[in-house]
DNA sequence: ACGTGTATAGCAAGAATTTGCTATTGTGGT
DNA sequence: ACCACAATAGCAAATTCTTGCTATACACGT
């Protein structure tokens, strides 16, 4: 049983050679080939493909809010990205809309092929470029969080403001007083630059204090 | 040149047998085998190694806040981490710690040493299902939001909150009164079943609701 | 025409937070 | 011995938030 694939991609030359790389493959037929992505949903349900291949620059809709709807009405769907370039911006949108891979279009067939296997089994390629780009993304969160120098109780403090807790509640959380609670707090306000509890809570949030 | 390589992991077996892998190929030479990070940084200013093996589970300093702490002290050097497990938390732990590649112990030699020189040529290998666990993570984060139905207003008062200014300055800010303010404030709160701004702020910004 | 939902506005009581102080104890460094 | 700092605790005031109500106006769908 070949697998059957469709392809948006507004370049109709690209469009044709993929669709028929993939038909002399074994393994895959190609069963849809759409220059844009604007009839998506109609193009996915009258062709019932097992993978959508599909293009990031088209005209109308975009391949990243594309592909953001065959997440929601196809959710099984897997959907592989390709584009001529490695813009962060890009990446990281395609991956958040729910792709299921990333390659870049100057791929080589075999690899390319194989990619389509991949996905098809579950995995997710993505060239290794990306990888580190994606890497690179995890590991720049890390480096911006500031040290506010909270100690440690503060710091377990400061996690039960952002569940939530009343003063109260933490006081009895933490086995001490009500007053104990307050002068932590306060000194958390003075080493975060806040003088609120949300104001904390968002700080603690977003710089991963907690 | 043969590319310097050190290794910390607990498990003296494992150990010795990648350190033999690594001698007996061409390009490696392991130098330095460490059953914990203890000493890390003194180890590694003796050994001067071009890339660090690290595993995640050591007795004492674990091996994500080892990478942690190669960061600090040796930016650019190299740190591949491995594990046994495909724990979700570990995974990003480590990504977020600054690894420069993250691969399973049951990895085949090839594809290990294929991985050690490709993290020295700066890419960043990773195997395909964890490629699918990091891809699974951004697109769950604009999956998993779920519609509490704020309505236009609310979404910008609750962006307010976030920010941490009070009743009184959201007022002015959006030029209607304290009373509205309040009102609007209650109905996020009901709508997002919490019953105070730091929670409000919390799941804002972790269902990214602003 | 009628209900539903949104935005607006008000009053008021009670709870919680914020801030200004002071003060003791223990720990670790110089 | 002394100093800095973390953790503890207290009192009190001023402020802010939370929740209980009610109420008007507009838009939209049936």
């Amino acid at each position: 049983m070949r697998s059957r694939i469709i392809i948006f991609d507004d370049n109709q030359e690209r469009l044709n050679s993929v669709a028929m790389l993939l038909n002399l493959s074994a393994g895959f037929t190609c069963n849809g080939t759409f220059p844009n992505a604007n009839n998506l949903v109609a193009d996915i349900s009258s062709s019932k493909p097992d993978l959508v291949l599909m293009d990031i620059d088209m005209p109308g809709l975009n391949g990243i809010d594309a592909t953001k709807l065959v997440r929601k009405h196809f959710d099984a769907l897997p959907v592989l990205i390709q584009t001529n370039f490695e813009e962060d911006e890009r990446i990281f949108g395609s991956l958040r809309a729910g792709a299921n891979g990333y390659i870049l279009k100057k791929t080589s067939p075999e690899r390319f092929l194989e990619s389509l296997r991949e996905v098809l089994d579950g995995g997710a390629p993505i060239t290794g470029s990306i990888a580190a780009k994606v890497l690179k993304h995890f590991s720049a969160e890390s480096q911006a969080k500031k040290d506010y120098h909270l100690t440690e109780r503060e710091k377990h403090i400061l996690g039960f403001l952002v569940k939530g807790y009343s003063y109260k509640l933490i006081a009895s959380a933490c086995g001490i007083t009500y007053n104990t609670v307050n002068n932590h707090i306060r000194n958390i306000y003075d080493k975060l630059y806040v003088n609120s509890a949300t104001e904390a809570v968002s700080l603690a949030i977003k710089e991963r204090l907690v």
